[in-house]
RNA sequence: GGGCGGUUAGCUCAGCUGGUUAGAGCGCCACGUUGACAUCGUGGAGGUCACUGGUUCGAGUCCAGUAUCGCCCA
């Protein structure tokens, strides 16, 4: 074995050994409750980043859990065909070639985007590899494969059929660049500097007495140009005389009315609205209420139409200075002011959403909400963090239709078609919706047209758990793996798909997708910014895992976070996961090394009775650790328990474990038992519990512990000889399908004695490096052991050689002890180190002094505890219990102190 | 405007049924190349847990409020 773990050299190949041995698919048995995860599809606009090498990285974790505890495991992954996004790209490809998606058509158009497709889902299914992800393959989807899109047609159809969708004429938001409509959740709002320009309008029918004029506030005065109506609110005294009049518009001149409608906000501006019902949402209401005229000024391509008179071709921007310097000229721009205001976006390419009114297909949401809303509230699915089920239900309860048309190519073409001779709509019977009407239903007319645009992207999305499973065909996987376990994604992701999902997955199967939603939070750099191209400070999961490693990264990840929360990922943080993937490995190192040297064949562990003080304390702390671990892991605290095996491997198992079976390995005392299988069984162990963490180091050096093993002809306990592949033939053994282990018991006597020796050479150190002795120096220690004579006189070695400290005289007690010497009290153990010629009587006292004080501190607050009555009678026994325990050993402690104190000053 | 979250060591963060003298990694200081590991070892310094009040025998942990930063929705 390398000196240093190299992952690039074992990576690929053990990747590879997994899939080709089918370790990634289940064999479904339907005596067993199987365990699933739908991955979430990444887009296939290009490489995954690092919240989906996050999304990998807990997902799989999960996974190999299950695996490992013998559940049959399902995780599908699959590729999102990404709508707008895709299209997007494929589009400025064109652009670069110099055609265009209108120019060579809708055909050809869509063979370059499946065979673009084609290139990067592959590159995204072969970057999820990379990561390690045990996904099974044999099932991957795409969002626009046969399977998946047929769900999206029978949905929709369904829907249809249900009166649950339906066609409508109203304000809508336009991406001008993208040139389609947005949903409400594509569009991203955010403040931006600018203006509020008073614009005043004449009265043309002023009944001389009163205003001759009505002031209006905007912050688009470009929508002038298509206001029909002027508002204020009702109960505004300042206006009541002037509604029911006329005001004229300026440049165009029309005439519009002067109406009352509670919508108008009294505070706001002059109190006085202009009304466009054509490009605001609000006005459009205040339009329908009042039977106004909806006036378009606008193309689809943000340009001012032949509405809006000599602005006719202008830009919407070029449009509104233009038009602001004319109304400054002519008079009618009264005040302009500086006006912060949100500003809608588009979600994708952050281009200025334009209000304007369209016909669009949309899903009457709410009774799909009320049944996905009873799922969360009546437990049926958890959210965790659970925070987050409060976000869920809020947005439900106010949620509005989903607008699902998208002026796109790119997608599910929906599956309506519009006759041309009598305007009927035709949409394909429930009985096959995959059949395409070839006559009217109506009128018998074969002049049928299907519509033209596409579904969004996230109306597929919405399916998914169910749509890769096979559904709508009632397939064996649907029956077994739905509803599926567990579904891991970002918390920005909540409303767009997970409540969909749930939504969608309960009209159409009528039940839940999943049990579980976990959240994550955001990746974002190391000062704490979101990662973005613009910014430059994208961290590529590609260019980390070549220089740390695939474990490093994952350990990272999955240790940094927890749920719900942001991470700040660093180079450090990955230099930490890196780091310990090679103390693992150095260790397997160490073992390995003593189980060449050792001719003897691995002998089985034997009883409690037969092992080492050491022995024991390791065995009861790794079964401490898999109960912690397992209760972790149901509880979804998947970072605590990847730091708990963290400090287990590392610093008990490398620091003091391995320390103290060196000791006995070098100088083996007769009748004594090997700590090598110990050292093997807890190594590996260890190796399973990281195993869901690091998966190729531990799989890496567990094979190498199998080589050894098997040639010692002996083999750890519990381990699988062979495991069971999908087609139910033997294959080689291999960590990735090990049992998981199970927790055995704890041994207290052990831990609390090992306890006492690591103590106590952790104070002789301390002792000397505080007295400046050198590294390299034995020392004379002279130890009453009190109770734990038996104990340390078995542990005498360990004790020496940790300490450096001999020689050494073990007493059970002392008659005399020494003045010339460094005192270190550990519980009753009393340690004396002469220091020949180092000890300075004023320097050690000072240091007893100091201890005795923090000792009295904490003794003070004790006895005040244990005196107060209402502690003792209110607080648990257990509790009172262990403060009088934790009193009696400091005072214990204090006690010898005081003695050693005493001495010294007699001295 | 409504809702949510953060505020703990120099930095980044844990601390989930309230119970030692609050922990880790990194950084810092000192020492150390004995054959697992310098991607390391040993030891150390460093925090009135944002603030105020409350509940409780006991609060970093629960409640209310304040400040401040951030996010979501409108």
């Amino acid at each position: 074995m390398a000196k240093a773990f190299s992952p690039q050299e074992v990576e690929d190949r053990l990747y590879q050994f997994w899939d080709e041995n089918g370790f990634f698919r289940p064999v479904i048995d339907w005596t067993k409750q199987p365990f699933t995860i739908i991955m979430p599809p990444p887009n296939v606009t290009g490489d995954l980043h690092l919240g989906h090498a996050l999304t990998a990285a807990l997902e799989d974790l999960m996974i190999r859990w299950h695996r490992m505890r013998g559940e049959p495991t399902l995780w599908l992954p699959g590729e999102d065909h990404s709508g707008i996004a895709a299209q997007v790209v494929v589009e400025r490809l064109l652009a670069s070639e110099g055609v265009s998606r209108l120019g060579i058509g809708r055909e050809a158009f869509l063979g370059r985007m499946w065979e673009w497709t084609k290139k990067y889902a592959r590159n995204i299914a072969d970057q999820h590899r990379r990561l390690g992800a045990s996904a099974d393959w044999s099932r991957e989807r795409f969002t626009l494969d046969p399977g998946p899109s047929r769900a999206v047609r029978t949905t929709f159809v369904r829907l249809y059929h249900k009166g649950l969708l339906y066609r409508g004429e109203r304000i809508v938001n336009w991406c001008p660049r993208c040139a389609t409509v947005l949903s409400d959740l594509e569009v991203d709002h955010q403040e931006v500097h600018g203006h509020l320009w008073h614009v005043r309008y004449p009265i043309v029918d002023a009944d001389g007495a009163g205003q001759t004029y009505i002031t209006v506030a905007t912050t688009r005065p470009e929508t002038i140009l298509g206001d029909t109506a002027v508002a204020v609110n009702p109960h505004d005294e300042r206006y009541t005389g002037l509604v029911g009049k006329h005001a004229q518009l300026p440049v165009i001149g029309r005439i519009i009315p002067i109406i009352a409608d509670p919508a108008v906000d009294i505070a706001f501006g002059t109190g006085a609205a202009k009304v466009t019902p054509g490009h605001d949402p609000t006005d459009f209401e205040i339009g329908q209420r009042h039977n106004l005229p909806t006036v378009n000024i606008m193309n689809l391509d943000a340009t001012l139409n032949e509405n809006a008179g000599p602005y006719a071709g202008q830009d919407r921007y070029v449009a509104r200075r233009n038009l602001v310097a004319e109304l400054e000229r002519e008079g009618p721009l009264v005040r302009t002011e500086p006006y912060d205001h949100s500003v809608g976006h588009c979600d994708r390419c952050k281009t200025v959403v334009e209000p304007l009114v369209s016909k669009q297909w949309y899903v009457d949401i709410k009774p799909l909400a009320r049944p996905a809303s009873e799922a969360v509230t009546d437990g049926r699915i958890r959210i965790v963090p659970d925070r987050f089920a409060k976000v869920y239900l809020n947005w439900m309860d106010n949620i509005r239709d989903w607008c699902v048309s998208r002026q796109l190519w790119w997608g599910h073409r929906i599956p309506v078609w519009y006759c041309q001779d009598c305007e009927e709509i035709v949409v394909p019977p429930l009985a096959d919706p995959m059949e395409d009407p070839s006559e009217c239903p109506q009128c018998g007319s074969t002049n049928l047209i299907q519509d033209p645009d596409v579904l969004d992207t996230w109306f597929s999305s919405g399916l998914w758990p169910h749509s890769t499973l096979g559904w709508p065909e009632d397939t064996e996987d649907l029956k077994y793996f739905y509803p599926t376990s567990v579904m891991e994604t970002g918390y920005d992701i909540l409303f767009f798909w997970v409540a969909r999902m749930i939504m969608l997955g309960l009209e159409n199967t009528g039940e839940i997708p999943f049990h579980t939603v976990y959240l994550h939070g955001l990746i974002r750099d190391e000062n704490g910014e979101k990662m973005s191209k613009m910014k430059g400070n994208v961290i590529n999961p590609l260019e980390v895992m070549a220089r740390y490693g695939t474990d490093a990264l994952r350990f990272t990840l999955a240790t940094g976070t927890t749920p719900g929360n942001d991470m700040r990922l660093s180079q450090e943080k990955l230099e930490g996961g890196r780091n310990f993937a090679n103390k693992i490995w150095n260790a397997a190192r160490f073992i390995l090394g003593e189980m060449s040297k050792s001719e003897a064949p691995l002998a089985p562990i034997g009883a409690s009775e037969t092992l080492g003080l050491e022995d024991r304390w390791i065995l009861s702390r790794a079964n401490r650790l898999v109960k912690e671990v397992d209760r972790l892991f149901a509880d979804f605290q998947f970072g605590e328990a990847g730091r708990l095996v963290y400090d287990f491997l590392w610093g008990e198992f490398c620091d003091w474990y391995i320390e103290l079976a060196k000791i006995r390995l070098r100088q083996p005392r007769p009748g004594e038992p090997s700590p090598l299988p110990v050292l093997v069984d807890v190594f590996e162990r260890g190796l399973r519990l990281l195993h869901p963490f690091m998966p190729f180091v531990t799989e890496e050096i567990w094979q190498h512990l199998m080589v050894k093993a098997g040639g010692l002809a002996v083999r750890p306990a519990g381990v699988r000889q062979l495991a069971t592949t999908a087609a139910g033939e033997s294959g080689p053994p291999a960590l990735i399908v090990q049992p998981w282990p199970s927790a055995g018991p704890e041994d207290e006597e052990a831990e609390a004695a090992t306890e006492t020796l690591i103590g106590t050479v952790r104070g002789i150190r301390n002792a000397r490096m505080e007295y400046g002795v050198e590294a390299g120096r034995w020392v004379e220690a002279i130890v009453q052991a009190g109770p734990f004579y038996d104990v340390l006189h078995e542990r005498r070695a360990a004790l020496e050689t940790l300490a450096r400290a001999r020689p050494l005289r073990l007493e059970q007690e002392l008659p005399a002890k020494p003045e010339q010497a460094v005192a270190v009290i550990v519980g009753p153990v009393e340690t004396y180190l002469p220091l020949a010629g180092l000890v300075d009587l004023e320097q050690e006292r000072g240091r007893l002094r100091a201890e005795i004080e923090t000792l009295e501190g904490q003794m003070a607050s004790l006895r005040g505890r244990l005196a107060n009555e209402s502690f003792t009678s209110k607080a648990p026994a257990t509790v009172v219990a262990k403060e009088r325990e934790r009193l009696g050993a400091a005072e214990e402690r204090a006690a010898r102190l005081c003695e050693r104190l005493a001495t010294l000053v007699r001295g």
